[in-house]
DNA sequence: ATCGAACAAATTGTATGCAGTGTGCAAAAT
DNA sequence: ATTTTGCACACTGCATACAATTTGTTCGAT
């Protein structure tokens, strides 16, 4: 039920009042993990935590059921939820998976995607293009993930579009966290448009190719990164 | 977490002592909703499901929300949740999701599964043939699905393997609705065969294309086994 | 001094109670 | 007769209270 993963406004855009505490209180929580306020591997004590968020445990316990299941907090027996460090071997894994299950929803959002989702893709494209340029680093952030899962919408299958989300909070988390070091924009930026213009002539296995390629490459940058500033989490599991 | 779908016995077959209300909750319920104990469609009252299943209704409700990740259950506001109808209109995205995904697993698993691993798989390929020729039903069915989970593993990666999870118990419960009407054990089997020869042979875009296959005849046979039973649930969402 | 056991504090797991919201029935108005 | 309004019941949502389990600490034995 996560929606867009978008560090900066609220999940959803249109209509947020209707919706329960342990809803608003996940996604509080993502956003905080997803942004590092929460510190990998750290413990969150529920009554601490419930007075932070002004909310009562119950919810919060719920709440926590849903991040447990995303994988972002890892929750034990009678223990404090940990919050899940991204370990450096899980990140390859990680966007190996991610890459394979774009690549299939770009083979279909080439077939599928009307007139006006191309149109709003291009119009995030520039978008995204002009916060480059401006070097605005959580706008274009922001915007980047947001193609992503649009392309993901693109491809009508609802299942495999909810695969996609329970991946993508945990890559976002590990971009996010990697922002600053992250010397690849512009090629990024080149290969959203090479994506892009693949699905615009409607050619499904080259925008599979091309939007696989581009996550694999966003996975072994991050890679490297994390490798080079030694973020390396060796936690052990039992 | 869910494990393995196994219709029979338990998600757990070692240590299933050590896990708390919730889960247990949720895995009976979620055999349940796979049996078809609790009828597409219908309505579950916290109270009244709380007593029949001996645990209040705060642990009752940590398991909706698991069920709820897995869209076994919608749940809405101030609404009893229902237990999600398998519309038709769903089949055929589910299985092209899962016949994706379990593509990727396969190209994966060729290159990654020790000889163990493989050797186990033949055991299991073995057993279901033994139960494919003994006209056993439910044991057939619960192999089919366990090999299905065991090549993902073979995989190697978990979020791989998360994803699968996700999907893949909404399709069993597709399979056993329909498992009398099943008239594709033969072929199944055979398709079975030649995956587990291409593993075995390390050819791994074959096995990935020959499961593929496999889960895209299953969700058109599934199909049309629904379509002729007219178990349409045409079902509004707003 | 170090290791171990028992106790105490803290924290999670579960149950219950109360308030807000939807649902259905009934009575009245058109 | 049909529609509308109001009321009462039922159920969910949340909070609090209680029970169970873990963890930290102190005291004693080797």
């Amino acid at each position: 039920m996560p929606k867009t993963v978008d560090v900066k406004r609220a999940r959803k855009p249109l209509k947020l009042k209707r919706m329960g505490l342990p809803q608003r209180a996940a996604d509080r929580m993502r956003t905080m993990i997803i942004k590092g306020e929460l510190p990998p591997g750290s413990r969150t004590q529920e009554t601490q935590l419930s007075k932070s968020l002004g909310v009562s445990r119950t919810p919060l316990r719920e709440a926590m059921k849903v991040l447990a299941a995303e994988k972002l907090i890892e929750l034990r027996p009678n223990r404090s939820p940990r919050i899940a460090n991204l370990d450096v071997k899980g990140i390859p894994q990680l966007f190996e998976a991610l890459a394979g299950i774009e690549r299939l929803a770009a083979e279909f959002a080439a077939e599928r995607a009307t007139d006006n989702d191309l149109q709003r893709l291009r119009t995030l494209q520039t978008r995204m293009e002009g916060f480059y340029r401006d070097g605005k680093l959580e706008d274009y952030f922001s915007i980047n993930g947001e193609i992503h899962c649009t392309i993901v919408r693109m491809a009508r299958n609802t299942p495999l579009q909810q695969a996609h989300e329970t991946l993508i909070s945990r890559a976002e988390r590990a971009r996010y966290l990697a922002l600053g070091a992250d010397r690849r924009w512009s090629d990024s930026v080149d290969e959203h448009a090479g994506i892009l213009a693949a699905l615009e002539a409607r050619d499904g296995e080259a925008a599979g190719r091309l939007l696989r390629l581009h996550v694999q490459r966003t996975g072994t940058a991050l890679l490297e990164v994390f490798a080079s500033q030694r973020l390396n989490n060796p936690a052990a599991s039992p």
